[in-house]
RNA sequence: GGUGCCAUAGCUCAGUCGGUAGAGCAAAGGACUGAAAAUCCUUGUGUCCCUGGUUCGAUUCCCGGUGGCACCA
């Protein structure tokens, strides 16, 4: 039986060291799985793997996407399952390491069937929200979909708006595609989760911001700033140094909230692994030894 | 040395016409199925700088002290 190792762990933890030391030991390329470090554009504020490193061990999934292209947690999910099935026919173990959360569910449980949102109609609806409010988003799921009004969070905006899009675009009700089944792989999977003391953490994330900027994140932000819009660039990193170059922050503040809410990230990560009782947590000074 | 202003949550500050106080940020927790580094929800007891006075009651008013800032010498 062939195995998938799932290696994840909050910002900054270190996984990318220790997936490349593992890596090389289980002999398995990187499946990297992190929803930014896709973006060719972003290297620099996404602490992307190195040139250097990608020449030690192959990555896929690392700037194989441009910030103008569309993509998804169930594009990931098919694009890793066609991946997987090519590889595991010469490795026995193969090694997925990032922290987008909702990516590696999509892998490990799968994400039910459901049509990609059209573009138009999602700036329609994102435009009619705008204008007349999430009541009138509201409203209109209420009829369409009564079993996922009852259930969404309605104060969240997103989770809303895409019900209601999915209800307008096939003519039946979200709910009916949100079955929820996870799905079975013909292969194993275990998962580890990196983490250290907070303190700790913190002081490695604020010493990699300022890393980044003398790698010259300002200059990444800016080359990007005609696409601000995109939503590859609604990131931590980026966002701040957009405010700088607006003037509504000095450098000194831009640098201090990326720290800060690259901290509030970490935080919403593990929040998220400590709810999948599957994971076996490690301290990465010591995890080598799990194969 | 003189005068004025300030001293309140980890930080920046608001406020109490005298009845022991609240925002933003930080921090902490949670939700999460095609935008996910996104989006959304919850959490605020702190010698209100110190001593004394007035008062039933002072963080608030008054005297003095300490520290900071500004201006004048």
């Amino acid at each position: 039986m062939k195995t998938l190792i799932v290696l994840t762990g909050p910002t900054g933890v270190g996984k990318t060291q220790l997936s490349l030391q593992l890596a090389r030991k289980l002999g398995s390329p990187v499946l990297s799985c992190d929803s930014r470090q896709m973006y060719r554009e972003m290297r620099i504020g996404t602490a992307a793997p190195t040139e250097e490193q990608i020449r030690q061990v192959p990555h896929y999934f690392v700037g194989q996407l441009s910030i103008h292209d569309y993509y998804s947690a169930a594009r990931y999910e098919s694009d890793v399952l066609a991946l997987t099935a090519k590889l595991f026919q010469d490795h026995d173990r193969l090694l997925l390491c990032g922290g987008s959360m909702l990516y590696i569910d999509a892998v490990c449980q799968g994400i039910d069937d459901m049509p990609d949102v059209d573009a138009q109609l999602r700036s329609e609806l994102l435009q009619r929200y705008e204008q007349n409010g999430l009541d009138d988003i509201l409203a209109q799921l209420r009829l369409l979909d009564p079993v996922y009004y009852r259930e969404v969070d309605r104060k969240n905006p997103k989770r809303v708006l895409h019900g209601l899009e999915i209800c307008l675009m096939t003519g039946r009700p979200y709910s009916d595609f949100r079955l929820k089944t996870p799905k079975v792989r013909d292969f194993n999977i275990v998962k580890y989760c990196l983490n250290r003391e907070r303190e700790d953490l913190y002081r490695r994330i604020d010493r990699r911001v300022e890393q980044m900027m003398a790698d010259g994140l300002e200059e990444e932000a800016r080359s990007l700033l005609p696409w601000r819009h995109q939503n590859a660039l609604n990131t931590v990193g980026y966002r701040e140094m957009f405010d700088y170059f607006d003037g509504k922050t000095s450098l000194d503040e831009a640098v201090r909230r990326i720290q800060f809410n690259t901290h509030k990230y970490a935080r919403k990560q593990l929040s998220w692994f400590r709810r999948d009782p599957a994971y076996h947590w490690l301290n990465p000074d010591t995890a080598l030894d799990i194969v």
